[in-house]
DNA sequence: ACAAAAGTGTTATGTCTACACCCATGT
DNA sequence: ACATGGGTGTAGACATAACACTTTTGT
């Protein structure tokens, strides 16, 4: 795909047409990928999303596959471009496959607007199957890349979403109510974290995806007993209270 | 699809040919749906399987998706049409998309024994991307239905499968594997079962699809508390004990 | 000294496990 | 009478929840 700067809207243009007519040699057809990136900020779990177009409307990131490529692969790839990280954590949750969603005409429409009706080809006229991920992603070493169609990313409350087009937001609540059980059964908020962290972040970050409260004292128990987390040095904030320990997940197990 | 009669070798060739010119038209290219069937008998979860023409390999039921029918008929009709069912549990739950599992080559020279090689068409040479999903249905009441390609159908016991083509194999582990969540979280082992039972048979269920043993007392009280079941007479079997009570599983909520 | 957040202890409550015990049924 | 499977009771182990108490830190 590569990157056009979107500053230029003839380099647009002719982008997004290049785009829509080297597709069908190189893709799988009807088949796409949406991935639903989760990241954690100011104690809320937070979605990126991009801005379709110049419209109000926000999508997934998404992509296609490659005509020989493994699927998982396709997801990891289409992220690798977005968010500039190597090693991701990623889950296939769904496949989204009612004919009604890709009735969609928003994005149609603002396509046609941009590169004009007679430059038009086919690839985004057929019905579209797809498999939708979540990836979990420590961002503070995000560097998000525009792209053609996006002209902007920005990442959402992810109870306080834009308007999404197709079934988007569909999608991202499933994912949520995934990433909910598998927060406690496969530990995989450690991703959404930095290397190391205190309790209280900790905390925080299942207070957000699981939507509630938790007693501090009974949650610092039971995610000790889990036996999975190291405990490092202390932290000196600066703050005027007691310093935190730091922590740091340990694959495997200890003891 | 239809039915043809297997008897019937030059049936046969001609409807797998008919098939494979008429597929490009009727159904997405790259695209189909795997089904992983449970049932339940003799105290064992069994799966259902469908032989591959006259080799000695297995395969899950499947098919492909028409153009303009949602994901979930698709795969609805599939399984009404082997099993000629018409309400089937069905849940979605994992989605194959390495590019090797489309290597197989077994079924291909197989199927070109049958009908020659002059005869072949290339829709079965694309990479294929299988949506899959499980469904439980209650196996007093299934008349299973032989198609082409496929001479035999036949239940297995979940742990002693016969050989399986493509990436079926991993896949009927997924299902398992997801079922055994579910039995727990949604209660669909319910699914499995006539409309009444009693609680041994279906603590029998719960081990099959456990794969390990309850305590008895335990398990009654454990599934009676979650107050989805609803007590009704007694049967009588004309063995030399106690009669059990019969259950219902009973929708929504009591108190 | 004090506020703020971190860490530990304790007690009540609920759930899980194992097993003892009794009940109904047909031979 | 007794073997067989069904149903209930209960004590100990373990997990969860609520909250009191102590500790550390910077102002």
């Amino acid at each position: 795909m590569g990157n056009q700067n979107k500053g230029d809207v003839n380099g647009l243009k002719e982008g997004i047409r290049e785009f829509m007519e080297a597709a069908p040699a190189i893709y799988m057809p009807g088949l796409s990928v949406d991935t639903v990136i989760f990241g954690f900020h100011n104690d809320k779990l937070k979605v990126f999303l991009l801005r379709f177009a110049n419209t109000p409307y926000f999508v997934l990131p998404g992509g296609f596959i490659k005509k020989e490529e493994n699927l998982d692969d396709a997801a990891l790839r289409i992220l690798q471009e977005r968010t500039g990280l190597q090693d991701i954590y990623l889950e296939q949750f769904y496949t989204s496959g009612n004919t009604s969603r890709s009735k969609e005409t928003v994005a149609k429409e603002e396509l046609q607007k941009i590169i004009g009706k007679a430059q038009w080809s086919n690839w985004f006229d057929q019905r579209f199957v797809s498999v939708c991920y979540y990836a979990l992603i420590d961002d503070t070493k995000v560097k998000p890349e525009t792209e053609i169609f996006f002209t902007e990313f920005k990442w959402f409350d992810v109870n306080k979403l834009p308007k999404l087009l197709y079934d988007h937001d569909l999608i991202i609540k499933k994912a949520l109510s995934r990433l909910q059980s598998d927060l406690d059964e496969k530990l995989v908020g450690f991703n959404l974290m930095s290397e190391t962290f205190t309790m209280g972040q900790l905390q925080k970050l299942y207070e957000a995806v699981h939507q509630k409260k938790f007693v501090r004292t009974n949650f610092q128990r039971k995610l000790l007993s889990l036996n999975v987390l190291e405990r490092l040095e202390k932290q000196y904030t600066g703050k005027a209270h007691k310093a935190p320990f730091l922590y740091r997940f340990v694959t495997g197990n200890s003891e």
